[in-house]
DNA sequence: CGTCCAGGTCTAC
DNA sequence: GGTAGACCTGGACGC
């Protein structure tokens, strides 16, 4: 995949049915949130003092092709370094030779290789479950799609209701499915605030409490908060 | 070598 | 509903 001129460009050597195309394509949207209107946040920060940089176009956080998918990698992302989270999706994908795996394949994977291929520790067997639910069409986590229409309290309650996630992960996943109210507070996330909010201490209502103007939109400002630099590397 | 803890969660009070 | 304690792993750190 290129950016050329403003225009998304996906390449592939293989030669696709137009079914698969149409497929991929549709992949590729979600993975890109082509289909998010950010416009209303856009106008709201139009004037904001910290986060009018924003509103050229930032916000849309890359996500992986499934919902499935974004939610076994956040569950590697818990209570771990960024290494051991590399460690474990570098190993599932292995698994699914070169690509993330189906549910079918991690539903049949033996313990032994999340425990010793992986070092998945105990976050093993929440994956192989949720896997298994999947796969068997218990739980569908597709629809978790904005597009399918339910309520984010109603979606927050599906994620939190999955072995292995809690109020970090249901968030996280819900920014990938471009619901963007709640906040991601981690031991990343927190520290960076009081950084760049220069403060010494702020408990968690107190920072959802500076964020809840923007609404529907709370977490994503958060992010964006918290993520300037790495767009704008030095902001006045 | 032991302790702590990193982009938390679960269970048991 | 709120809060200790346990939990896999492995890298960082103090001794």
């Amino acid at each position: 995949m290129r950016e050329d001129g403003g225009n998304l460009i996906a390449e592939t050597a293989a030669r696709l049915r137009e079914r698969d195309r149409e497929r991929i394509a549709g992949l590729i949207a979600r993975m890109f949130r082509l289909h998010d209107d950010l416009s209303p946040f856009y106008r709201r920060i139009a004037s904001d003092e910290q986060l009018s940089w924003a509103a050229g176009g930032a916000g849309r956080l890359l996500s992986s092709p499934t919902v499935f998918e974004d939610v076994v990698k956040t569950i590697c992302t818990t209570n771990c370094a960024w290494s051991a989270t590399i460690r474990m999706t570098t190993a599932l994908v292995e698994r699914g030779g070169g690509a993330f795996p189906e549910p079918q394949v991690l539903a049949e994977t033996p313990d032994a290789w999340y425990r010793d291929v992986a070092r998945m520790g105990y976050r093993g067997s929440y994956v192989k479950s949720i896997a298994g639910d999947v796969a068997g069409h218990a739980l569908d986590l597709e629809s978790l799609l904005p597009a399918r229409g339910r309520s984010d309290d109603e979606v927050e309650e599906v994620l939190l209701a999955l072995p292995g996630v809690g109020p970090y992960a249901a968030a996280h996943v819900m920014q990938l499915l471009g619901r963007h109210r709640y906040l991601v507070l981690d031991s990343w996330t927190r520290p960076a605030y009081l950084r760049l909010a220069k403060k010494k201490r702020a408990a968690d209502a107190t920072i959802r409490r500076a964020f809840a103007r923007y609404g529907e939109h709370a977490g994503l400002a958060f992010w964006l908060f918290l993520t300037r630099d790495w767009v704008e590397p030095t902001p006045p």
